[in-house]
DNA sequence: AATATTAATGAAAATAATTTTCATTAATAA
DNA sequence: TTATTAATGAAAATTATTTTCATTAATATT
């Protein structure tokens, strides 16, 4: 449950105390960044960011930062098939709601969805269950992803 | 329909000259390799087994005619999250049943999984035919992948 | 069957996201 | 306050993928 309302620290340090992680202003910034935008975001999207209250940051620091969140399963990471990954703060940590991707494989553009979802969690929920049984995997993320062509592009082409 | 029984030519000539690109030996060889292998590749995986028999391609080559596929639709193209792309033939294409992914964040093991997908199946359809309306979004592929950590890595960490 | 056309090819160079190296600095522990 | 150790930035390295360009091979045309 994200605090963040300026009375005692945020709700992230004591995840990253527990894990020997120390508390920096770039790490700080960087989980400023993702609490306000919400949304996914690339390493360079957030360096952009970043450098504006904090230009001594170096993209290296936002790379290694990344892979920390991503390790500690704050952040997940996600592929649009554009070269480029991006980031959000997994579900828990975030005001938004639990949402999927529609991605148009001619422009890129990403569309967030939450249409839907109530039948997609639960049968996710099920499928889970099922598969962590079976081949005793376990499960801690998923993405669910839609690829076509936008309204736009489907008209252009 | 797949043929490859020797009688005529493979099913995919006739969408190939269709869209104005011409039979070759490399796109031949390559197409053969992805009927035979049956799951993902990666582009080396394909240069590779394309290499033993038909040892004068170039790697340029495969990834050319994989950008060809992908566009043409007869293949997929998926991300593991380690660095390198996948590449399967779609449904229709192939032998196999649909399937989904588990992948193993830690040793980016990567298992088919056939389970479950019958309720999947039925519950994408309905929520491709509600997202494409509401978003005139022309849905060609889906991707439903499951992270965490597969049995091996689960016990060493 | 011979030739003209045009796309396909391979090798090498270019690109671009991400990682690594290494000397320096900053955060926490003592 | 000092010692310890992790975090940092800059630059170099890495690596999958793309581009360039001169050559070759596939199809269309004769």
């Amino acid at each position: 449950m994200p605090r963040g309302n300026g009375l005692g620290p945020p709700w992230w340090h004591g995840r990253f105390r527990g894990c020997g992680y120390k508390i920096t202003l770039g790490r700080e910034t960087i989980l400023n960044v993702f609490i306000k935008a919400d949304k996914h975001l690339s390493a360079e999207d957030i360096y952009q960011k970043v450098h504006t209250t904090y230009p001594a940051i170096g993209l290296t620091t936002v790379y290694r930062t990344l892979e920390i969140l991503v390790n500690m399963g704050l952040v997940f990471k996600f592929d649009f098939g554009d070269g480029r990954a991006r980031y959000e703060l997994v579900e828990g940590s975030k005001k938004s709601h639990h949402h999927h991707h529609l991605v148009c494989t001619n422009c890129k553009r990403v569309i967030d969805y939450t249409d839907f979802v109530d039948d997609e969690i639960e049968l996710l929920k099920k499928t889970e269950k099922g598969l962590s049984k079976k081949y005793s995997f376990e499960i801690t993320n998923h993405v669910i992803q839609f690829y076509g062509l936008c309204g736009q592009c489907k008209n252009t082409k």
